[in-house]
Order: C-alpha cells, then structure tokens, then sequence
DNA sequence: TATGAATGAGGGTTCATTCAT
DNA sequence: GATGAATGAACCCTCATTCAT
C-alpha cells in the first residue's frame, strides 16, 4: 500500500527502475522517460529526486557496491576443515556471481562507459580477498608458490567467462544438459582442480 | 596517394574510424558526426555508403570477426615438445588479447546491446580450440581428466579478468612494478600452473 | 530574534532577496528556486506569500519605487549659497546614483522588459526635480536660457553614463587613478562645467 | 527570390529576426523556437549553421559593433568651420543613437546580462573618438580644461538619457511637441551648450 | 561520389505552479 | 505558516535521416 505522496518510496522505486534499465540497456541507452515511465511518474520528478541523470546513475553504482560488500561479508564466515572452506568459498564466489546478472551487466556498461568509480571499489574490494587468501597460504592450505593476486584471478576469471559464454557454448557444442547441470559440473572441476593445486604445494 | 572521388577508400576510412568509436564509445555513445568528422567527410556520406548506422554497425562486427577468425588460425601454428606447445598456446593466447582491445571492447559492447551475432562467431571459434585441446589430451600431453571447454575457460578466463583489472590491482595494492612486468608474472604463473595440473595427470 | 512561524518576517527576507537576484540576473534569469534557496526556506512557500512570480517582481518594484522617493526627498534638503547649492546638488545626484547599483539595475531590467510601471514613477518623480531647477532658474542661479528637463538631463544623463563606463574606459585608456579618484574628477568637472554655463547667463 | 537551400540566405535571416527578437526580450527570454517560427524554419536548422544559441548571440553582437564602427567612421568625415564641426558632430551622433533602438537595446540587455564583449568593443570604439576631440582641443575649437573623456561623456550621456527618458517626460509634463520637435529643440540647446564651452575656452 | 541544408524526434534539464501533508 | 512531492510545459541541444545540389 503505496501513499500517493511518499518521496521515500518513490526514490526506491526509480532507483529499481533504474537499476534494471540501466543494466539492460546501459546509461547512454536509458532515458529518464523509460524509468519514469516504467515507474508511472512524470518526467521532471526524478530530476526533483535525484538532481541529475548522472547522479540518479552514480546511486545506482552506490547501492550495487554496497550490496557486493554485504554479500562478500557474508560468504566469508564459516569454518571447517581446509578442504571445506575452499569449496564453500568457491562455491560461494559462484553463486554470488551467477545470481545478480544485474550487477554484473552495469559492472561491466560502467567499465565500457568509463564510469571507474565502481570499479574501484570492485578492485578495493577484491584487494580485501587478498588477506583471505595469504592467510590460506601461511596455513599451508593453499600453495603459496603462487601469488595471492593470481589465485583470484584463477577463481573469478573463470567463473565470469564461464557464465557469460556458458548459454554459447552449450548451444554450439549441442550438450544436452540443462545450464544448471553444466554449472554444476563445471563448479566441481573447479574444485577439484584447486584441491589439486592445493595438495601439490604439500 | 588517394583519388578524390574513391568510393572504396573512403568506406574503407568509414569503417575504420567507426570500428575505433563504437570500441571507445559503443553504439549508442557514437554519433555518425563523430565519425564523418574524424574522416573528414561530410555528413551525409556515411549513409550514403551504408544506408544507416546499425548497418554501418553491423559491417563493423562483420569485419572483426574475420579478422579474429584470422587471428586465431595464425596463432596455431608450431610443433615442439608438448611443454613448449603449452607456452606457445598460451603466450599466444595472452598476447592476443592483450593487443587488441578494440576487439575486445567491441566485443563486450555488442554483448550488452544484445547485438548476439558476434559473440556466436566467437564461440563458433572458439569451439575450435575444443579440438585442439582435445588432441592434446589424447596426446597424453593435457590433463584428460577435465572437459576441454573447462580448461579452455580456466585459460581464457583468467585472462580476460587479468587485462581487465590488473591496473586497477596495481593502485590498490601498490604494486612497484610496470603493466607489462606484471603481465609478465601473471602469464608465467599461469604457464607454471597449467604444466602442473597436465604432470598431475601423468 | 526570529520566531520559527512569522509569516511578515518572511515575507520581508524573500523581497529582500528577490531584490538583489532581479537586479542581478532580471526577472527572466532568476527562478523562484534561486530565491527560496537564498532564504533559505522551502520550494513552495514563496508562492504561499506572493501567489506568481510576477506579482512577487512587482512588489520589489513598488518598493523601490518607495525607496527611491525617500532617498529623493531626503537629498533635497540643504540651504547655504548658490554655488554651494549646485555643488551640494551635483554630488548628492552623483551619490544617488553611484550608491544604489541594485536600484539602477532593476530599474533598467524593468525598462527592457516592458514593465513600464517604474519608469513612470521615475519620470514622475523626476519631474519633481524641474520645479527645483525652475526655482534655481528664477533667483538667477542656473540659466534659465535652458529648459529645465534638459538642464536635468544635463546633469543626470552624464552621470549615468560616466557610472557605466567608468570601468571600461578606465582599462581601455590606461588610466592608473582608482574608480574613486575617477568619480572625483568627473564630479568637479560636472560642477566646475554647470558653474560656468551658471554664471555665463548673469 | 529565395531558393529553398540557401544556406547563406537562411543564415541571414535567422541572424536577422535574431537581433530583433534579442533587442525585445534579450538572450534569456529569447527562445530558439522564438526565432525560427519567425524565420519560418525548424528548430534544429539554427544550430546548424550556429551551433549554440550563445554563438548565435555573440554573431549578433560582432554584426552590431561593425555596423557601430561603421557609422562611427561615417560620422568623422567632413571639414568645414570649427562651429559647423561641432554641429555636424553632435547631430550625426544623436542621430546615430537616434535611430537604431535596436542596438541600443540589445547593448543594454548585454550589459545587464554580463556580456561585457559589447561594452568593451563600444568604449574601445568610443575611445577612438578621445583622439578627435583632443584635436578639436589642440586647435582651439574644443575647451582644454575638461578632459577629452569628460566631453565625451557630457555629450553622449545625455544623449541616452534624452532618448530614453523622453517620451515619459512628454507625458508627464504634458509637452504638446512631437518627439521629433522636442529632439530638435534638445538637440539645439545641447549645441549651444557646447558653443558656450567652447568659446569660453578662448 | 560528395556536400551540406533541412527536418523532426527525442533527451536532459529548468522551472512556475499545484497540492497533499 | 511551512514543507517538499508532483506535474507539465518549455528550453537548448543532439542526432539519424532525407534530399536538393
């Protein structure tokens, strides 16, 4: 139930409009009629709210870090044996990335539009997996003859190609399985082979 | 030395000038007086030559994918011991990504607009790796035990996402060391780890 | 002290700003925004005191029109002899004139901008100043060859212009005297320039 | 005979219905719609051949100050007696403002709006005119006492004032004359005033 | 082949005004 | 009396497209 005059909610509501206009079609391809049509309000109201298109943009960047920030927070507790963090790690990282297809379409419309600003807090935020995994290392849980830095790229690298080519590459090479099967399968090759990395280190 | 009234040279400029924008700026970011004015033409020629910009648009994509089919096979050549062959396939494959980001750009570009057809060329390309690897793998030479689009993911994947943030890595982490020191680094580890899971297998 | 709800008070600070804002920028170039920000009041209440904009520009304009009469009045008081007169005369005009730049300039706005109400009351109260010179004229002190409207515009229309390009042709020319000095020797010009024509007609 | 794309022609007129429409309602409460229902044309078109309307603007106003120097340059002309001079100067000058309102009014909108181009190129232009009358001075014709920018500002100041003023004068002291009469008779007085100066000198 | 004049739709933004609270 | 949410018109400007030359 929804007041006619509630400037709180109408702000959430185009910050969600916005949100998955921006993410299908990008700031350049948006236009503020679409998210004020969209949220059946006039033109000029979301200026009244959000003073600037680029501004309505840069609190869309705002609220999607933070939701990234919670969500990483969130995959870090837990503990278990060495081998069960990695996979719940890993199988966490994944999940994480398959679900927000939103996120992930204006992380990268932001990257090609030049828009850093996310980004960096990306980047700022990945930095903060570093500690994580050093501290895997010293634990001798992960090999530490690698870098830090290029272990993540190990893990996030391929769960991005992975899920953007995924859809191509089932359809080109006429596999039978449903996308979640293959998610599946290709989540535990992951696994195993970290595990294998892992173990050889010892 | 070029002919004041050569068709063919100046869609050729068109189509270059145009690849170069829709790379920095994407499709709706471009304006076809961006184009004519880096040409040096006038402003109705473009249409003249290519009846609209999504057409305009669309021989771009066209041109790309030629020349990363192009790309591609020249990159397979070689003989050599099975660990050179690795080094040579990746090296190979870093180096091609990391040249030519107007094709990458692009490439995302069309992915976010929806413009599908390219990336089906390029995982129709790509599937040919499936080939290549799957000889290595009979060849004993490659680990077997994982599907050959997963390590083509745990290849190419880890690559992109390194081109990507590896500068935005390096302010955050403060790292001393030059773009290309540290992509230099990264391609060794990744040679290193990729030599290990195939010993692994043996 | 300000009590939190006086709706006089506020009235008064939003003509106060208004004011200051039409002769900066005129009626066309200042929003009812500009104002209210100003005040520091919100977007709505200053309609709530003054129903248009337009009604809001024409009471700033009946107030100055008020202010403008009181400062008159006030500068024609004085006694002492004829020289004395005029120079007393002279250098109030100059005064008026040079002090009140907010008044000017809103006078001039209401001028371009067809708001012929202001410049009425001007001429009106101007015309006031001819029963002066006519005065002057018949005890012999001015000339009474000339017809006071132009013995007033003698004195008023230099004035004006000297004050709106006193700066410019201060910088054109070089001229190392500041705006005051100027504006002094301009004054004893004017004086020692109607002594003249003052005393020729004895 | 206009041809339907002429692009010069249409230029003119856009800058000419321009002007006007600048002199009526200045920059700011001058619309682009404004002008090119006047012109007959679209909307776009103006930008086309002026790119921003503040261009347009600027164009206007370097149009008016040639036509300024112009006539200026026109009026210097001329030889004839010391007395004749003096005439024929001050009636070509008060002729000049005499008849173009529109450059009056668009100098006076720019001045109110900041654009201080004009006023700079009309006092550097009129500061041309501080070398005749330091000639006029030099042979005697002119008084030497008063400075050359003082003269300058005795006889053009109230020139504006005269031309602005005049007509509220008219009515309020309910004067029988046309306005051309009261031109003449001010224009005569402001002569002889002159005259006595002059003569006073020797 | 090539130019550039002309159109018209749409986009971001400003702003006076209305109105629920 | 006061706030600020909401509207809708107008404005400047961009741009793909058409068309006369």
């Amino acid at each position: 139930m929804r007041k006619p005059r509630d400037g709180e909610d109408t702000r959430q509501r185009v910050l969600s409009a916005a949100q998955e206009l921006f993410a299908a079609k990008g700031f350049a391809g948006t236009s503020l009629m679409d998210i004020s049509h969209r949220c059946g309000i006039s033109d000029g109201l979301i200026l009244h709210h959000f003073q600037s298109k680029k501004n309505l943009y840069r609190q869309v960047l705002e609220n999607l870090a933070e939701q990234y920030t919670h969500n990483l927070v969130q995959a870090k507790e837990s503990g278990a044996s060495p081998q069960e963090m990695i996979q719940q790690t890993l199988s966490a990282s994944f999940n994480f990335w398959k679900q927000d297809t939103t996120y992930q379409r204006i992380s990268l419309w932001a990257y090609l539009e030049g828009q850093t600003e996310l980004a960096e807090k990306e980047a700022y935020l990945t930095a903060g997996l570093f500690q994580e995994v050093r501290r895997l290392q010293e634990q001798g849980i992960m090999d530490d003859r690698y870098a830090p830095v290029f272990l993540l790229t190990l893990i996030i690298g391929p769960i991005h190609f992975w899920l953007r080519y995924r859809d191509q590459f089932k359809a080109i090479l006429h596999l039978p399985d449903t996308a979640d099967e293959l998610d599946h399968l290709f989540l535990k090759q992951l696994i195993q082979l970290m595990m294998e990395v892992s173990h050889k280190a010892s």
